[in-house]
DNA sequence: TTATAAGATATGTGATCACACCTGAAAGGC
DNA sequence: GCCTTTCAGGTGTGATCACATATCTTATAA
């Protein structure tokens, strides 16, 4: 046999090579850019702009994008354009509605599994790491260390496909929710409180009280989202007083 | 204004042409086989094969499978080969359990909704059309049909969101449901035990009883995911049984 | 100065080609 | 006869080109 074992030869150091597609780069680097708030609710994109900015054709963008729109994240506003799902209070409301059942449901999942100490202490560094982020004001961390957090929680529920769902509703609402951030002492002051309702869905989850970690979870999707409701309410009543 | 208003020609009698775009009509042409039932789970797709199919180039395959991809619907089983989601018994318990979720939240909402005969009318006119299609034993509009009353049941909730995500747990189900048709027998016993199941649904719509509603629902699919599970079990084992 | 028209630019869509790679069967050697 | 090798066909992937059309800019005329 001469093909090469790679672990006979372990003490190369030769780590394996990206082997990932193209199209699959393109695609979780967008998705990584609308969670963490680089794109505009409705701001236009274009596959050759973007194909120029990661440095390929436009080929993988197109196929990166077909999967996005298949998401919701990306839609189709006129015959030849495309841009991020916009915000649409009364969407934005239905969505709210669909992740409190699923995450609620997620959640209450996670607290029926046996005692696990290593996931309490995960989440607990999770949280840590959002407190810490907010005292230093980086907004980045704080918005990754709560989407690490909700994750973990889903994610120790136990249902794979659950957290897929879960996701591509992040996807839609990524943008909205991160672009909230042009208001600094209202998005310190969601994570301030949301901090302290993880503490309770953590709690829920260590008692095993499933009930609890519903609850907690769905309050804090109902908290920041009456903030963020109320962000954008505003900002659509200063956009109708400069153009009158 | 030399430009043509159609509202002013209407006399012409010249219908709209269809001007959607070839990739969404292949996507449409490759989501409604699904649901029929024209793929088999694990089944092999190709982008060429496809493409002379439809009689089009392989651009618009691409496009449209690379959203049915993003909704899990077909798979990448291999670095270059793409197939439909095959029949994994655990996964497919999981799938269940979150339609169970979701489905039976939206049959609730639809309870919750102020009453309307026109729809418990059409609810009962798409049960009916399963019962009319067993007596002839054509399986494929017994199928539609029940697709039909539930999606019209979901619709009533009036979340276009809600109802958009339970479409795509279809789409990875649907194949799964429907190549267990080979067994016509349970098949056919699947849907009488359905027809009488919607029946209590509807019941349970008209007299705004949401409790009822969701147990309904959920009984529905509950009883006809123990059904498929038996097939695909009795299914493995006599292919165990062949091969040694 | 304003409104209209014409041209330039940029858009997604579809087709075609090139490529690396995997999988199959057939041919060769033991 | 059985194993190995080789080669042909088919695969998704990426790049490039052509096209119709929407949008924005600019020039022209009132």
């Amino acid at each position: 046999m001469d093909t090469f074992d790679p672990t006979t030869k372990s003490s190369r150091t030769l780590l394996p090579v990206d082997v990932t597609t193209v199209q699959e780069r393109v695609y979780q680097s967008l998705r990584l850019g609308l969670l963490k708030g680089e794109f505009l609710p409705g701001e236009q994109v274009s596959i050759r702009a973007l194909a120029e900015i990661f440095g390929t054709s436009p080929m993988p963008v197109r196929e990166a994008l077909a999967r996005l729109i298949a998401e919701r994240a990306i839609e189709q506003s006129g015959p030849r354009t495309l841009r991020v799902a916009p915000y649409l209070a009364s969407d934005h409301e239905n969505y709210i509605r669909v992740r409190m059942q699923l995450e609620g449901y997620a959640a209450e999942r996670a607290a029926s599994v046996p005692k696990d100490p290593a996931l309490i202490d995960r989440l607990k560094r999770h949280n840590d790491s959002i407190a810490e982020a907010l005292v230093v004001r980086d907004f980045d961390a704080a918005l990754a260390g709560n989407q690490a957090f909700h994750f973990e929680l889903y994610r120790a529920g136990g249902y794979p496909q659950l957290l897929d769902i879960i996701s591509t509703l992040w996807l839609r609402t990524g943008p909205i929710v991160a672009s909230a951030r042009k208001d600094e002492a209202m998005f310190e002051r969601i994570f301030n409180i949301g901090v302290r309702i993880h503490d309770d869905a953590i709690d829920a989850v260590a008692r095993r009280d499933r009930a609890a970690a519903r609850w907690a979870i769905n309050l804090d999707i109902r908290s920041s989202h009456l903030s963020i409701r109320r962000f954008y309410k505003r900002a659509s009543d200063e956009a109708d007083g400069t153009t009158e």
